[in-house]
DNA sequence: GTCTATAGCCAGATAGAC
DNA sequence: GTCTATCTGGCTATAGAC
């Protein structure tokens, strides 16, 4: 890749300034109460200034996005690098990081049904890539721990992605965070079990 | 119960079809998507008639978790006078309930940021002593259950009746209903093994 | 209690100077 | 590219006639 220009890199570091911003506001927040408004205050600059250089507030989540799943491409490289692992344990741990991403407040929130943000997300070429990416990456593990006997073979592997992916976006670790009953560790370990064993008594 | 006069009765049914088309419209787009516009154009009346009966759009939709609740105590009252049925019994209908529900497209779904909706609901006295209700009635199944064998008493009642209560506003079964590969019923058995057992293999 | 018409407000987006 | 100031549209809520 060809080196930047300083005026690339300034422009490279306020636009992941902004980025930033944006990721912890929707986690905050979600898509429809946060305002942009509040991201430019947030960030320090003014709204036109934005707008510069994102062409909408859609624009701004689908970034958003985006930078999730280059850091999920990041963990997903991390544990196909460990030699040791099974593909179980490859998932495990990537749940785990998302549940540990969701309790420091950094998992971004945007509702599958808002259409407007829903097809821009469809029409991002970027996004639509690395989503792809991520869920072949994600659907040979699962199919391999099925293999392996770890995961259930009966389970249709799609059902076993969309509650991988579900597990991002889940409502029970935050609500226990809120009750001040427990640690993260503990909420982690929890969840974990009830993902991966359900209510039932351990086996 | 006093008898109702004609009008309070015809005030009633036309309250009953808003709740309703609320309660459809919840499940369709959310709070934030949905709006009054909508709710009075789908009852076939004019917006301002619609504020004579409620008094703001955070309004409606406590009406409808009212009446979302009231259908919940009725269903554990049918589980209840099931005297064959054990405390898991119970609960695993339940939580199928809330799965067909969903799959029915009535589920009503209110985003638990949204803070002039949780400032309402809050201070809704029905809407909390119905809630109080269920969950006081839901946590002796757990317990129960729990006592049984057939919840890992390892596991503190609050996740486990979270974990019900997420299994209502759980986005798998629709995106997979949505995916258009399965029956309701292989979607519903499918969701209640992974929320029971887990993803690893049948004990 | 129902309607039409409109007030009031807020948030996304833009104009135009620097 | 950044700013201040403004436009614009849509949405909640209400006024006022019937």
């Amino acid at each position: 890749m060809a080196r930047l220009s300083f005026r690339e890199q300034v422009l490279r570091v306020r636009e992941d300034a902004i980025v930033s911003s944006v990721n912890r506001l929707l986690a905050d927040k979600g898509f429809d109460l946060m305002t942009v408004d509040e991201v430019a205050a947030d960030v320090g600059i003014a709204k036109a200034s934005l707008y510069k250089h994102f062409a909408s507030k859609e624009a701004l989540a689908a970034a958003a996005m985006v930078r999730l799943l280059e850091r999920l491409l990041a963990i997903l490289d991390q544990q196909a690098a460990r030699a040791d692992a099974s593909a179980f344990q490859r998932l495990e741990a990537v749940i785990r990081w998302a549940l540990t991403q969701q309790l420091a407040g950094e998992m971004p929130s945007v509702p599958s049904q808002n259409s407007s943000l829903r097809a821009e997300l469809l029409a991002n070429k970027v996004y639509l890539e690395l989503l792809l990416q991520v869920s072949e990456r994600l659907g040979r593990w699962i199919q391999q721990a099925q293999a392996d006997g770890d995961i259930d073979p009966a389970l249709p592997p799609e059902i076993v992605l969309l509650t991988v992916y579900a597990r991002g976006c889940d409502p029970v670790p935050v609500f226990l965070k809120a009750s001040g009953n427990f640690s993260d560790e503990q909420i982690t370990d929890w969840v974990m079990t009830v993902c991966l064993r359900g209510l039932r008594p351990g086996r």
